[in-house]
DNA sequence: TATGAATGAGACTTCATTCAT
DNA sequence: GATGAATGAAGTCTCATTCAT
């Protein structure tokens, strides 16, 4: 909660350095972790090695995290603060001006560069449901995103019904999860062709909350159906 | 005498049982591996746990499996022929001539049904990226699905571009099956609403490519891109 | 001790094919433990291997023996009898107006070919040290065989102290022993070469113990070690 | 930081101990080692007695040892060292200048001596065909110390063929190793008396390669042979 | 008697975690 | 604090032996 930071002005306490030293082998820690666990998933990896990556001893990961677990947790956290900033940018006052299309096809590339780049994304939404403990954190992360995307769907979709718009947040955020899953694992231009598509199935299925409802007619799905007949 | 042991080769059957009494214990191996895995996790779970759970013992559970990952790879196969089965009661002859909303209905629907009655396909579908040779079995059996999906486009869908198809396939395949695993861990009304709701994300997804293109236009989320501008 | 017969005349009575077939089945259960236990050692041996190399199953091996060990002794037993045959025909009456050199020459080339020949042989031979049981068994035996050449020696060399006969007969069948057995594991020509070179050794050590005393001196070998100061 | 770890390759070693504590501990694991297997035999010793005779846990073991075929080898090469170590002292420059009975004796002497106080020389002697690569080890100890014996015989048998001399050097090494194999297995007054008659063979049968072949015949052995005729 | 499925003790090995230095 | 050696619980897997059919 709290980012500890240099008390009072004047000379340099002596302290500073050994704490410089340790932000940085925290940050070391984590960025070896992250790359075990998304390499060798979660019970795969081991705690040797996340110290052998980051260069430090398993005595001093064992000093910044209480357990394997915990460390995951971290990443998740971390990860979770990630993705807080990027929704800072993606769904912002500025962006509720743009077209909605704009905004989810932002959001798409914005998770799928996060993927690309981010093993400690990779290695939290893979591993999401390996414990009890960090389905929770996940979920919670999950349902906090969703809860960002319903704010934004507040004001870009006025016509769609208050009570369905947590159910339509989730399902954006988990159908792009989704499809980012199948994405990573079969990498290369497949896996970039289905997150375009992915923006064209989020396009679609939102076409019709996002406009008012057409007169004397349920959703376009089901005119569609009754057309066909 | 007759029955005789497979060798080696990635093949996770180890003796094929020809007695009664046999042919009992492995169904209560695999059934106890399905809730233990779905429980554990693929890690998680230990074959003394399976053997405990199946109330036989661990020399029992190797006989029929040369390890734990030949076990999991069993209950894939288990899950193979039970979606193979779903998808020829879904896709079949005489669903060609239902509308595909219909069809897209009912296989959602399934899926579902499989989800909540099977604990071997929530394990199967969780733990598919756990290991390379797991990884490489569920891949094959995604594959196929999207395989059987893309032949029923070809006759459902005659407007959507050959190469395409491939494409769409997935994106049904995956998009479902995200959609699934957040409804999965969720559970309860929750649950049941997203897989409600896929249904009405698939449809609208594919409803342009269902139909003749609009006359002077490519798909109908591209058209409103250009329109929006 | 007692080799089973048929009793009495008359007509064969219908257990004799069941004894016939349990002779063989007991004979290929011997040869394939022989052929196993040569192969593999004792410890690597299963007893699973040694009934599919018989072509039988696991409980007619359980059937002649009580466990692992008595099949293994069995072989020793086995061994123990063609050594006896073999002696029977190297140091017999007639053997003992040969030359002693001949005896030896056709003693080393009798355990040559033996080892050559019979995986039974090589299987004890190396796997003599493995248990107590085992090792006092093997003991036995070659206590046995110098309780042989003892005898031998008796008649073929007259001049030998009494109370030498038995260490001069242990250290002829130990020491062929340790060359058959390097010569075993080299194998080859280079294995040949040693069991040539056995014979010669044998003669030369033996040489002194086969003639009268020369006068005013001891050994052959503690004369040329005087003579060469 | 500095003493880093061996990477596979078949060497024994995992971790190379620095600290006092631990080079202690080794030892007490090598020892308990050596004990156990000479009691028990390679294939019947366990990893965890050898850690209970040690006073340490099955973890510190495994911290040294990759697996318990490196503890085996380990104990090989320890006894290979100590072996050169005394062949440094009984077949040096000043040794070339001794009667060759001499350093026969000597050399007989020394192997007898490590063989009643060192219970690794035991567990390696005996043990040695166990596996392919403890016997590629020892093999290759054997070898060595042939070697070294065949550099003697260059000066100390000036008149042995130089192609015989590999084969005599073996014959020395296997012949008295044969006769240490049951001299230990005998034990007590049985088993010294063996060690000293293991001189005598040995010296008459190398008097004929040290001297000058006699005039106008091969070997005494051979000559032997044709008189008889 | 023959069969081979079932059993489970016990071996090897890994790795999260602790703790002395 | 930092280090990494030490620990031992727990997991995987094998195989000698038993026993129901």
């Amino acid at each position: 909660m709290f980012v500890k930071k240099e008390k009072k002005g004047g000379t340099p306490s002596r302290r500073v350095p050994a704490q410089e030293r340790s932000r940085k082998r925290l940050e070391r820690i984590l960025e070896a972790a992250a790359e075990e666990f998304d390499e060798q998933g979660y019970e795969s990896a081991t705690m040797e090695r996340i110290a052998e990556r980051a260069e430090t001893s398993i005595g001093s990961v064992y000093q910044f995290f209480r357990n394997k677990e915990a460390v995951f947790l971290a990443l998740a956290r971390k990860i979770g603060g990630t993705l807080r900033a990027v929704f800072d940018v993606v769904v912002n006052e500025e962006a509720l001006k743009a077209p909605w299309e704009a905004v989810i096809d932002a959001g798409i590339d914005a998770f799928a560069a996060l993927n690309e780049s981010d093993a400690a994304f990779r290695a939290v939404w893979r591993g999401a449901f390996l414990t009890r403990q960090v389905l929770e954190e996940s979920d919670a992360l999950g349902r906090e995103l969703a809860g960002r995307v319903e704010v934004w769907l507040r004001t870009a979709a006025p016509h769609l019904a208050k009570d369905k718009r947590a159910l339509v947040s989730t399902m954006i955020i988990e159908g792009v999860s989704g499809i980012l899953l199948a994405a990573t694992w079969r990498g290369g231009d497949e896996g970039r062709a289905l997150m375009q598509e992915a923006k064209v199935m989020m396009r679609r299925y939102l076409a019709p909350y996002m406009s008012p409802p057409a007169p004397g007619a349920g959703t376009r799905a089901k005119r569609g159906a009754i057309l066909k007949k």
